[in-house]
DNA sequence: CTGTGTGAAGGCTTTCACAGCC
DNA sequence: GGCTGTGAAAGCCTTCACACAG
């Protein structure tokens, strides 16, 4: 099919796409162009455009983009594997946050168990998921083929984590540790860094 | 100087090399070389020498980099602006979890105060930063003359506060809503957008 | 001989300009 | 006329290759 290999930029924006076609059709807009798109998106039409040639022809030349066609056929494109389920592993300060956080599940994510070292059932308190053992981490993800992970342990420990969790059959790391994880070229690793987000602001205000 | 404006990227990479040499610091390492400290830090050593000559030059042919002198030297590029004041609006499940979670004091960042539309004081049970009332926060800017602000609001409250902080005077915005912010263009902003790096994540599995 | 600093080359992404379809 | 789809151009960032300093 698609012979080049597709930029991760271009997956990013159309989760952003699609966000903006949600509202769009909460608000019953059937047809849009790529201009007005683009712009709740942040981004220049062009490049909306070139990004869904990625993927094939979406619009009608001379109206636009029917909302709700163009938006299955990105849920197409990035939904295909979106009901993963995710663990989270590390529930201290952070990792509990996340756990009450429900952005996750707004979006077809759910996780399904947490882990840490030493679960302190109050920091799990009123939370419906389970709560587990550090030393159960390999057998639940072998067990129930958990493919995605975020990792919320304090940094001297993350690369460990990590390996016992790519050893297990993990394939990709949402990663809030402010450590470089070295891991085998065909996991994927996305960084999350709060503190290194507000250092880069610091630097550009003037 | 500079003549050229310096990529966002290598202001990225500087934070990261800055941990890197931190940690080199605490192992008592003297000397470290673009090869050793570019592997370290996940990137290539050409790349980490290039990112340095946009700043000047601070290697030693032969042997390498001091590591505390060009820590300090990243610290003068980054840190010139570090002992910001930071304010967080919207203390609900994410807001508060940011609050108790520590990563941002560790790097220089101080949270000086939390506002809410709707101050819940449970919810800041057990934290040092002022829980405040959203009616309070133009002047708060205004008094303390902040300019930094962690955004955690629900996404449909999200442009409202950011136009009411943006007049009272807020120059940079780290925004967790899934929402695509418009500002003028002296603003920066930083998205991270947790669900959008889970979806991308599960993009890439196969 | 080792390892930095850097102009030039290469590669990737964005933007332009316009052909083509409604 | 309006707006998409896309090859070509431009711009930006990374990597190479090597001059040069210790």
């Amino acid at each position: 099919m698609t012979n080049t290999e597709i930029p991760r930029k271009t997956i990013y924006r159309l989760s952003i796409f699609q966000r903006c076609l949600q509202r769009l059709k909460e608000n019953k807009v059937e047809t849009v162009s790529s201009e007005a798109l683009a712009k709740a998106a942040g981004v220049k039409p062009t490049q909306l455009r070139k990004d869904l040639t990625h993927f094939g022809q979406f619009g009608t030349r001379g109206l636009g983009y029917n909302v709700s066609g163009l938006s299955s056929a990105i849920a197409g494109v990035l939904g295909s594997s979106r009901l993963q389920p995710v663990i989270l592993v590390g529930v201290g300060n952070l990792g509990s946050a996340l756990l009450r956080y429900g952005g996750f599940q707004k979006e077809g994510f759910e996780i399904v168990a947490a882990f840490d070292s030493l679960p302190v059932p109050a920091r799990a308190k009123g939370l419906k998921t389970a709560l587990m053992k550090a030393t159960d981490l390999t057998r639940f993800i072998r067990r129930q083929n958990i493919k995605m992970a975020i990792l919320t342990v304090p940094a001297l420990h993350a690369q460990e984590v990590v390996n016992e969790m790519v050893a297990a059959g993990i394939q990709a790391i949402l990663n809030f540790s402010p450590v470089v994880l070295e891991v085998p070229k065909n996991i994927i690793v996305n960084n999350v860094d709060l503190a290194m987000e507000l250092e880069n602001l610091s630097y550009f205000i003037r």
